[in-house]
DNA sequence: CGATCTGTTGACTGTTATCAACTCCGGTGG
DNA sequence: CCACCGGAGTTGATAACAGTCAACAGATCG
């Protein structure tokens, strides 16, 4: 089915009803594909359509003085847009990374659907709230660690996230991020992440070849990443 | 009026009708002041009212490895636990800074009356999203700009929050915040912060004496900061 | 099949952290 | 009333982590 990604992303935060599900196969949607670094959306614009990410990755980003950082990655399931129903000029931009499919849904849609569904309208909310979750988790991640436990705190969240989704076999998934990504979304240096990951690499906690990510020491590596699932308020 | 605080904060980012001042004014609170450093939450909490801050100001933190992170702060008018209405279950830390009073409010009566107040419940919801856009802004600010632009911009936007609720006089406001608080909302050592607010009064940006802070070349203040008000979303 | 992107390495630089000492201040208790 | 204490701000010296610059190899893509 379509929209299964986001029927798992959802069932991994909250319980859905049957009534929920059946609002969910019903959902009217616009399916597009972008190519790498594509802007889904710009920093300015007034969205009138939310965006869920069928397949592929987004990150949303933010320009501030001469550098772009990355203010969080995205994986299937993911609607990286909600907050425009709310608030609908955007003050970063959104963009592909690596190849991406896309399904729109209409502002209208929603609002029309979440006002008769008060138990998928908390759903929806609660998604909206752990994406906050994890933007503070990402400011003690860049404030308070240094360059290895950074890289290995996200390598820890992506893959929690992937494996919410079904998109994690065995010890491994895959991923389009490059060096330079993963710099722009830590606050440090493509140079310096190239080291940090040879470091982890070294310490035998993760391989890390062409796109894909093998976590070798999982315990060890959320613990040099001083990682706790908890943020992602996952069920269970 | 008890109150004021947030109809001014929430007047500032969107428009609220006769019916919706008539319900703030209705609501029911429990008003409890706090001395410096004081929990309000703690992390792994579970809440059962969201709390209205009144006079002084509270900080997110969160511990990160050895160091103690600051997510945001929050002025008079802010609810910053808005969110665990849907997402009861705390992630992170809320204590106050300086002396505070703070007016507590039940869930119950915020889930009954957004429920039938659907205008004001979008304001909420704005408000909350708003939060959330702020974070952006702090991943940005810590991960991409040195140590005298995300000093400068955190002086800006708590300058501007200030602003939106009254609490600025001329460029002066006050604030409790102590090199140390600075330090941790900025991921920095209080040795910097005192080193780098030393330059931005040797530049005659600002000064800062005791508890007020004075903005003296505004300005060229947010352009060291890097700072543009978008991101808060205000009205017009 | 050439051009560009990505990853890698080395040398050097620099911003920021750490450590330590000292002052100033307000509050507290003897 | 004053001595004392702890917190906050300040300064200097030193160290460490991470950035910058440059060059090159390999991969990828049009």
């Amino acid at each position: 089915m379509l929209h299964q990604k986001l029927i798992d992303r959802l069932r991994a935060i909250a319980d859905l009803s049957a009534g929920d599900l059946n609002i969910l196969a019903d959902m009217p949607t616009t399916v597009k594909s972008f190519s790498d670094g594509a802007y889904i959306l710009r920093d300015g614009d007034k969205s009138s359509h939310c965006c869920l990410l069928l397949e592929g990755f987004l990150a949303r980003h933010k320009i501030a003085g001469d550098r772009s950082q990355i203010l969080s990655f995205h994986v299937p399931g993911d609607i990286p847009d909600l907050q425009t129903l709310h608030l609908p000029l955007m003050d970063h931009d959104l963009t592909s990374v690596g190849r991406a499919t896309v399904a729109f849904i209409s502002h209208d849609w929603f609002n029309r659907t979440l006002d008769r569904a008060p138990s998928l309208a908390h759903v929806f909310w609660r998604e909206i709230l752990i994406d906050a979750a994890v933007y503070r988790e990402w400011i003690a991640n860049i404030g308070a660690r240094d360059a290895i436990a950074r890289i290995a705190h996200l390598i820890c969240e992506i893959a929690a996230r992937l494996a919410a989704v079904g998109l994690v076999s065995g010890n491994s998934f895959n991923v389009p991020f490059t060096q330079r990504n993963l710099a722009d979304a830590c606050g440090l240096s493509n140079v310096h992440v190239n080291r940090t990951l040879q470091e982890l690499r070294t310490r035998g906690l993760i391989a890390w070849e062409g796109r894909t990510v093998t976590i070798l020491k999982r315990s060890d590596l959320e613990f040099v990443g001083d990682f706790q699932t908890n943020y992602l308020h996952l069920k269970q």
